[in-house]
DNA sequence: CCGCCGCAGATAATATACGATTTCGAATAA
DNA sequence: TTATTCGAAATCGTATATTATCTGCGGCGG
């Protein structure tokens, strides 16, 4: 099935990539649910390869977190409770706040716009509402805000939060729909922010507080179920 | 040599967890200058094991930064450039502020009293100055700060940095001498702020700030050179 | 009946061996 | 002289084999 594809990409970047990106795959799309036990040679036979490759896809999957790895036993995917969620969520917001604001005097006219239309499309899909295209879309709208910011250490580390946050996400809830309107919002406030040249405290502060709100939302939501 | 430590050290944590201190250790010590060739074969020879524990050492020491890899070439000691010492620094101010200003409320009298008598040590040992012992104990003292972030998140991120920090510093300069004076007064200054429980905002502008402070006087003293 | 000991199965950790890719220099032809 | 091609050395990538460690269970002794 994916072997032709498979092949093509083993040939050019390694195996040990391929198993990474592939047991990546399996965690974000739940077919490795938290807890599951990731056994070497089950993998590597799965795949078609040696437990080599499979061992340093491990490892990277470790450094980021997705799974938890314990000497003489093995790797599991990570258990998520709602604790890590939350830290996650905060740090994104610290580092994304921090990022946007240096961004925002770097912006073009034509990314604003790109930027407003992500929004639009948003607002739009409140009608028929699916989670996952709306969190997408959420995440090219503010990469837009922050793609300028010339910290480059910084972009990296937004990166593998929002990776972890995906992750989490879709192991603990599956939105707060209520929400999204507020979200929709405060990202037109946000955009006004940029677009009238506001400092950047204030700029860093709505993005920062924009985060706070959505995990608020999220905490509220559990504490009521 | 170091034979009998290591085969101990080895037994315990395994021969890739040994090796990879051993090449960090490598690296922080300037054994290893930036642009060095890691040869798997030659470490691995140096270390007596195979060259599998040292691929994943080598693996895991690029996740960090410290080592940039290359598909069929090799891993080389990472090159640093003024930049990235200033993208880390800002990085850490920004995390570090942070999580400051949520570790202040949570600080008891005792690590209060610590930290005080840390930064006391700083300012004694501004007479015979010692950039190393200089350095070592400001980072204990900004992690007594932090240290109460309920965070864990955001205290794994800033240790990495720290790490990366470490690595960077030694390869690019040797210290701004006279900014450790005005360092130590502004270690008091936040102190201060903490013990008398001013706002979040304010602990945690205050200790950016301080990184910034640092910051700017690494970028003028390089100009001036 | 409960707790410790030891054995067997499973699985990770490492070693060794082989194949693949890159790099660099030397020989050759324009 | 210079560009190009060919080949050998170096080094990485992966597979296979071996060893070490953990886990769980069943028996033995208290």
């Amino acid at each position: 099935m994916t072997t032709p594809a498979r092949t093509e990409a083993t040939q050019k970047l390694g195996k040990a990539q391929y198993a990474y990106e592939w047991i990546k795959v399996q965690i974000l799309e739940q077919a490795f649910t938290p807890g599951y036990r990731l056994v070497l040679a089950n993998i590597a036979q799965t795949l078609g390869m040696s437990v080599v490759p499979v061992r340093e896809a491990i490892r990277r999957l470790e450094a980021e977190g997705l799974v938890t790895f314990e000497r003489n036993v093995g790797a599991r995917v990570s258990m998520v409770d709602g604790e890590q969620y939350r830290y996650s969520m905060e740090a994104l917001g610290i580092l994304e706040g921090a990022a946007t604001a240096q961004s925002a005097a770097h912006l073009t006219a034509k990314e604003l716009a790109e930027a407003r239309e992500l929004n639009a499309k948003l607002e739009e899909s409140l009608e028929n509402f699916d989670p996952e295209t709306f969190t997408a879309v959420n995440h090219q709208f503010h990469q837009i805000l922050a793609c300028r910011c010339p910290n480059q250490r910084l972009n990296d580390m937004i990166a593998v939060e929002w990776e972890r946050l995906n992750h989490l996400r879709t192991s603990t809830f599956s939105f707060v729909p209520n929400r999204a309107r507020a979200s929709v919002n405060e990202h037109y406030q946000i955009l006004h922010l940029i677009e009238t040249h506001a400092p950047a405290d204030a700029v860093e502060k709505a993005v920062r507080e924009h985060r706070t709100a959505t995990l608020r939302s999220y905490l509220n939501s559990r504490g009521t179920n």
